[in-house]
DNA sequence: AAGTCTAGAGAACGGATGGAGAACAGACAA
DNA sequence: TTGTCTGTTCTCCATCCGTTCTCTAGACTT
């Protein structure tokens, strides 16, 4: 997504950033030439066009709603909090004090992420091994396919890929000394979706 | 790339660490020739020219976006080059732009590195897939057990799990469907070891 | 003395950028 | 419905700025 920035976008985006804070509404395109000192909502929106490439600004595909702001990602956040260890059949496993990971953009998700470092070898298969670490992007849902962390009964965590049909949620690890499992989609919650990998060879 | 740069760009390097800590913008050339007492972009232009082919500043090809300095940037988040991919077999493919990829600081060695992204599923077993990109430290030896980027007959390059003994150099893969490979030591020249890995899942 | 390296001036070219304004379409309110 | 607001796309234009070129000059080497 980062592309670098031209002066004038740059300024733009300080400019929102500003103005967020003192107005309610997100600004229209004409309100935003006014602030600006711009003639043309043509030429304001090329800038605004290239901030939503950038990433900075919600894409405003059409709907009148203004120009808002991404996200609560602030430009710089390079770190992920480092939450805990998660392991198949036991509740994720939380660090007392939350360490901060160094995250590269391209293994980012959109929403919010988080890190955990997975333990055991469950999904050795899909070549995430005992000691890696896990970008998860947050959100409750996913699509089949995609590895989760899936909360099953409130209780237990664990990582798999998941298959979901109308009658049951099946979890399949990436092991062949394992099997997948099945349960009710409502005793299945999901937590997040692993969105980046990443693993260190420490001698 | 690091050539021995002249008094001037050195200056002139000096100068623009400076100013970044100052001014929010990248200067442009007119900018900096203001700056630096200079009258005429074209001479400012060949020294940053020469700043650019020593890996200094980011290559400003046309754009208009100022000079901009590169390197350990913000925190640890440095960029190192994605300089190709790797597969067995085969020299490894160049890139003919070699981008930058930003890795963490827990993925980097101690020496000089760079980035490979993985063709093949010849170290599957070992959690490497097609795809995924690798941290390699540039040195011409390694340890038993570590995976090294090998170079045999100076003509083709692999990912491999290396075992030397005084008579032999044993390349594992790491894919039950291959089998090992043994070279005499002289025929294989370690060009680099693996000290990371990273995978982006993409939906 | 000739050659080389570094440094700078200045001109000219062309792509990148920033902006104006017109025209169109969908959203929304009266 | 009608009219206004707003996002989108388009063309046209001016300026900015990176790039390349030639020419000059001092310091240093051979």
């Amino acid at each position: 997504m980062n592309e670098a920035l031209t002066r004038r976008q740059r300024a733009i985006l300080a400019h929102l950033r500003e103005s967020r804070e003192r107005q309610a509404h997100p600004p229209t395109l004409d309100e935003l030439c006014r602030e600006l000192g711009l003639r043309s909502r043509g030429s304001l929106h090329k800038h605004v066009q290239a901030l939503v490439k950038a990433g900075h600004v919600e894409p405003l595909s059409g709907k009148q709603r203004g120009v808002r702001l991404r996200g609560p990602d602030q430009d710089g956040l390079l770190s992920l909090p480092l939450l805990g260890r998660i392991a198949a059949g036991h509740p994720i496993e939380a660090l007392e004090n939350p360490q901060d990971l160094e995250v590269p953009r391209q293994l980012r998700g959109k929403g919010r992420c988080y890190v955990l470092q997975v333990r055991g070898d469950s999904m050795i298969d899909d070549g995430i091994l005992d000691g890696d670490w896990v970008v998860i992007e947050q959100r409750d849902h996913a699509r089949d396919g995609e590895i989760v962390v899936a909360l099953i009964d409130g209780e237990e965590a664990t990582l798999k890929r998941i298959e979901q049909t109308l009658s049951a949620c099946i979890l399949h690890p990436a092991n062949s000394d394992l099997a997948p499992l099945s349960y009710a989609p409502e005793r299945v919650r999901i937590q997040g979706v692993v969105v980046g990998q990443m693993r260190a060879y420490t001698g």
